[in-house]
DNA sequence: AAGTGGTCTAGACCACAAC
DNA sequence: TTGTGGTCTAGACCACTTG
């Protein structure tokens, strides 16, 4: 209701935290620091907790909460894992566009198609989203992706300049795989969050003609804006997603 | 990769059931045979580790599984208590536009309209997806919704007959309040799972000239299905989203 | 057989809310 | 003061993976 929200009124500021919140940080920063690679095993329960000086019940909470984050993945016998992108039964986990008929796997990967990439000096509102200033340095790129010969994604994406330094277009277009997942190997970034924002919009005369519809066409536009640790923005993405044979899925809790 | 996937290879059989699992199906027998109400308190960790013959710790993993799905809420010092749509800070749960400048609690609850009520026969479509029979007895309602004066969502409802036996223009119109919360409190279905499918689509005249748009007006499409207890659907909704003013907001984990 | 995560227990103590 | 959920511990045992 209130018009000037307090930030003070909704986090009674948390004169107390628990051990394992703090036993949580601290992987989180190693997380961060890169001390465990995407994919690698992170230290045992029991070494977590002689390391840190707690009993292992509490290194599991720590754990716990990590791995309903996505940031880890626990494998009984085996140890638990940094989360990849690269994995195969989770690629393509921010993408939420799925085919009317069978399903994600039958139909296979997209085929993709580089349209554009340069370096650019960020407006004002792409500045905004990816907490730069207005004119720093940034990465745009525009890409088509078809599935079965189909146009059916068009998307523009910006990165901010510094962290990826030395990001091409031959280096997008050598890639295989997921494009988080070359973040992940070739720049150390790896995302772990991100909100989206839905529309239905129609496209303008050049979008139309890389999809290959009309003007008339009502098509999805999902902005999304993908977050590394700490809920940092790295990544801004604007695409327009045709839904004729497709569709956005998504669950409800 | 594999045509036909073999449920078996994906769920090995569970040979093996913790007791913490057994715990929380009964538990979730008793919210589903409704021992206790939405928004009533269940009974302690305490005594229902005494109930149950476990320990208070294996009940409070069976519980935390629970709130996690959103079934409880948990309240220090006072309880668990049964969730419900009627809460004030978790109201309108599943409906996911919100307006691009302010925020929800602003802009205040929708103006609501029925356009039509009226009991029908499921057409095979619906009836499969509420897991009916084709010609079995729906309820079917179409209303809009208008936020400051502008009509911004178009819906129609469809209703399994049985559970919603009663169900009239009248009692809807004379609801003040989330429409699930109604459903709670006057028909005893407490939805608590939904997954939607959405799309970019034109108006038809009839659905144009009720919000106010031309044909031209782009629109989400937003089919739900709305599951109680055990994954039964007892709901199907197709939503038309004016997104000139809103939009659909998704946070991706 | 050894090491990992997963379950279960019992008990102590803390934070919060209500009386 | 009492009762609730929340934290932390220590130990035992189970299930899964690897060698």
């Amino acid at each position: 209701m209130s018009t000037i929200p307090t930030p003070a009124a909704e986090l009674p500021t948390p004169s107390f935290s628990p051990l394992y919140q703090q036993i949580k940080s601290l992987i989180l920063q190693s997380l961060h620091a890169g001390e465990w690679k995407p994919g690698e095993p992170i230290p045992s329960e029991i070494d977590l907790a002689a390391r840190f000086r707690v009993s292992q019940g509490t290194v599991r909470k720590a754990i716990d909460e990590l791995a309903a984050e996505n940031l880890v993945v626990r494998r009984q016998g085996k140890g638990t894992f940094v989360a990849t992108h690269a994995e195969q039964h989770v690629q393509y986990r921010f993408l939420k566009l799925v085919p009317d008929t069978g399903d994600v796997d039958t139909e296979g990967p997209a085929e993709r198609q580089i349209v554009d990439c340069r370096r650019q000096r960020a407006t004002a509102d792409v500045a905004r989203l990816l907490a730069l200033r207005t004119g720093d340095a940034v990465l745009q790129v525009r890409r088509v992706l078809s599935y079965r010969g189909t146009p059916t994604i068009l998307e523009d994406l910006w990165l901010p300049g510094a962290p990826f330094k030395g990001l091409t277009a031959e280096r997008l277009a050598e890639w295989h795989g997921p494009m988080y997942a070359m973040f992940e190997t070739e720049f150390g970034v790896r995302m772990v969050r991100a909100e989206e924002k839905i529309r239905a919009v129609l496209p303008d005369e050049s979008q139309a003609a890389l999809l290959g519809v009309t003007t008339a066409t009502p098509l999805l536009s999902v902005e999304r804006v993908a977050h590394t640790y700490h809920d940092t923005p790295m990544e801004l993405r604007r695409g327009l997603y045709r839904t004729d044979t497709h569709h956005y899925r998504n669950e409800l809790g």
